[in-house]
DNA sequence: GCGACAG
DNA sequence: ATCTTGTCGC
């Protein structure tokens, strides 16, 4: 894995700067309807190697319809606010490996709620030009807004996503990632079921089995 | 300057 | 994220 390098993290914060400056002009979104096969992603790592895991969820059935996972080099180190240089590579390729049609991409990471709006789902959804979500278990950036088993999380006074309970009592947070808007989420949140995505848990068991099947 | 900080 | 068994508690 290659190590930290701050010429360059440099030049990807201004990147993401520029990319938002360029999306924010005409923040583009659409209206999901035909939710029937959705998609998720996780990365998860055996050392240096990092197994990326995507899979094609059947909504009404409740259950997978196909998995693809993908093993390569862990090719950068986890960098708050940069976390796509690490997991988008790789989370790229194993999403594209999916031979089922899908309609929306769940990822594991934040989406607008982030520094510069630029998570990793956002970066994700714009490569791929389809609707994403970013689900993620902390928060980055923001604060919680009031509420009973949900409510907004905002950053300087403005909603960039919400936060929703656990049935076991902790959060997890969820923001727009590409072609969906902030008002949307809690819809979209309702439709997956009203919890932790169930797509967005198997994934994530899914890779870590993998990886840990890996020689170390 | 000090702390916070997705996975 | 990952290294890790049993254990306290609903």
């Amino acid at each position: 894995m290659s190590s930290r390098s701050e010429v360059l993290e440099e030049f990807f914060i201004s990147l993401q700067e520029a990319m938002w400056r360029i999306l924010s002009r005409s923040w583009e979104s659409v209206e999901l309807r035909d939710l029937r096969r959705i998609a998720a992603a996780d990365v998860a790592y055996r050392g240096d190697l990092a197994l990326a895991v995507a899979i094609c969820w059947d909504l009404e059935r409740g259950e997978p319809v196909e998995e693809k996972w993908l093993a390569c080099e862990a090719l950068y180190p986890y960098v708050p606010g940069l976390l796509f240089l690490r997991e988008a590579p790789p989370m790229l390729r194993a999403v594209k490996l999916l031979e089922h049609e899908w309609s929306l991409l769940l990822v594991n990471g934040h989406g607008l709620l982030h520094p510069r709006r630029m998570g990793l789902a956002v970066i994700l959804g714009l490569v791929l030009g389809k609707p994403a979500l970013g689900v993620a278990k902390s928060l980055l950036v923001g604060v919680e807004g009031p509420g009973e088993d949900w409510g907004p999380v905002e950053v300087s006074g403005e909603i960039l996503g919400y936060w929703f309970k656990t049935r076991s009592g902790g959060k997890f947070y969820v923001s727009p990632g590409y072609l969906l808007t902030v008002d949307q989420v809690p819809e979209l949140v309702r439709i997956l079921g009203s919890r932790y995505p169930e797509p967005l848990a198997y994934a994530d068991k899914l890779s870590k089995r993998l990886a840990r099947s890996l020689s170390p």
